[in-house]
DNA sequence: GGCAGCAATTTGAACGATCAAACTCTGCGT
DNA sequence: ACGCAGAGTTTGATCGTTCAAATTGCTGCC
């Protein structure tokens, strides 16, 4: 191909100069409408586009955000945020930032690799993702002073009135809630399959459940096994043979919804089983499932880390209960 | 954070002068030994990296490859594009390389986001995946002068002597037989579950089957369902009453085989079925399947785009026999 | 007529890196 | 003593854009 058009090559096309086909790009109000007009004309016969290296260059930002392509462990579940990713990546569009991929095995592997892309000045922000308690990535990247935002919340003392960073997280108490409202129209014992005790994420889930139940003066047993199919499997099983009666289940994930299934197919049983997390198993499977909306998470992230409208990463001050989002999921009923 | 060191900090910091500091970094080999050592420390002293984007304008280069993240459309087979684009990340990191993603919803906007992002010098290269017959990708890009590779064959008419572009498959009869000679393990009639004909990739996993199958001097049915779990296995029921009797099954692909599953498990009948893609749910619901091997595509595709050990875009000549590459799956046995 | 005031446009400089050409220094042969 | 080769290092120019300051052209007012 030939050269690609410069904004001196546009200006002389249109009799102008430099600038102003600058300003007819960035400032257009500026410019009086006829030469904008020829400018635009100019741009359009030579097919001109802006040099993006050029433009980070002076403007000293990249536009750009950087978020890490978890390694695939197999198992259920990384589907969630491959949706999130894609979603997010549609919205970044839409506010013309870039999403810039990385690939890391570790924690430290990725806070490696965001220093790279910080300090290099390719990314002006970066989204990291599940989160933990004292999670090492936060003071390390306020010490950078690499603007950041988390999916998945800080699981502190108290995270919300307290916020120690950006975060949009998902209400998955009020997913199990939802869940187990609908369970219980089956019958007046709904039981939890959940992970062991200790894992934010699972506790918060659990509690929907336990909430519900106990709200609506129902009863219900709980069921613990790590979050891998086989593991449910045997848990469940275990779990039906010491004489576990239910009327339906809810559980912490769509891995420990599968196992269940199969184990309450093995014991010649048919319940309902509700999952979590909606993957593509649940609706292969056709069993209930709690959405988790990547959608919506996606949407505000961008808003807490570019404001609602804006196109340059302008974080959200970090105040008292403006500085997370709590996304409310959606129960699937199939 | 203070601003970032530029190569004249280093060299006044290390009493040289700015280039002296970029032949360090870029070839170290002219550059006296004591020099270099000092230049070295002053690098480490201050933190310094190069700014991407300073580099990038004066390399006219941007050394980074765009890759589009497809729409989630539910189902099961995202995940084996998915498991690719984290190899990709991976192994382009390691040459230097990043990956930036974009979205899109339809080829025409693919097209236009790609366009966008090779005319403003954002990526020296693209990925594009899922190629069909006459697709119409390969024309626009090639007239853009874009460099480009595809997961994904042509399906061309010749596509191994007459290369149209660069390419790296998955050889999906191979995969197939190799499925079948398991599944003759478990009796002589072995039957094949696949997509209506006219898909390439259909076409080519089928046909791995039929060679299996008649070497053997063995026989089996054919089976079509279009590639979702509950046509699967609506067909697969329709299938069984017509009085289809069969040793073991190979299916096209997980989503089938999850279909077929399900159809003997309501016609209370038990028999080895093996998928194709080795996803999530295959291992969660324990069923052999033939795995594509993404780790080895990224591997191959990178070779293609820019030789065996470079680090720069370099697109291997269009000749025949040499612009592609086909990777032999392989059976994963549950 | 002359000039202030303003809008529209132009020119010079800068962002941080690398290439190409110029320069310095040492060692060696004559 | 002089010139030359070559290694090692420095200086000037450049990539394409945008900011800041300077310039031009016009209107209205005294």
């Amino acid at each position: 191909m030939a050269k690609a058009p410069t904004v001196e090559d546009v200006a002389a096309h249109a009799g102008v100069s430099r600038q102003t086909v600058s300003n007819v790009l960035n400032t257009p109000d500026i410019v009086r409408p006829a030469t904008k007009q020829r400018v635009l004309e100019a741009i359009d016969a030579l097919g001109y586009r802006r040099h993006a290296a050029a433009r980070r260059l002076r403007l000293r930002r990249s536009s750009t955000i950087g978020i890490r392509l978890d390694p695939y462990v197999g198992g259920i579940s990384g589907v969630v945020l491959d949706r999130f990713v894609h979603a997010i990546t549609e919205h970044a569009s839409e506010r013309g930032m870039r999403m810039l991929v990385y690939a890391a095995r570790s924690t430290e592997e990725e806070l490696a690799r965001l220093s790279e892309l910080w300090e290099g000045s390719e990314i002006d922000a970066a989204i990291i993702t599940g989160t933990f308690r004292d999670d090492p990535r936060v003071g390390h990247l306020d010490a950078e002073g690499l603007p950041f935002i988390s999916f998945g919340r800080p699981w502190g003392d108290d995270d919300i009135a307290d916020p120690l960073h950006l975060w949009v997280d998902v209400d998955g108490a009020s997913g199990t809630r939802a869940a187990t409202a609908h369970a219980l129209g089956f019958g007046g014992h709904v039981s939890f399959f959940g992970w062991p005790p200790g894992s934010g994420t699972g506790d918060d889930r659990e509690r929907g459940w336990r909430e519900a139940v106990s709200a609506a003066g129902a009863r219900g047993g709980r069921v613990i096994a790590e979050d891998s199919v086989p593991q449910a499997r045997a848990s469940m099983a275990a779990a039906l043979d010491d004489g576990l009666v239910t009327d339906a289940l809810v559980c912490a994930s769509d891995s420990l919804a599968v196992g269940a299934l199969l184990a309450l197919g093995d014991a010649r049983l048919d319940l309902p089983v509700i999952g979590f997390d909606n993957t593509p198993t649940a609706e292969a499977l056709g069993f209930s499932s709690v959405e988790q909306r990547p959608e919506d998470v996606a949407t505000a992230v961008l808003e807490l880390l570019m404001g609602p409208t804006g196109d340059v990463v302008a974080p959200r001050r970090l105040e008292s209960g403006s500085a997370h989002a709590l996304i409310t999921p959606e129960l699937i009923v199939r």
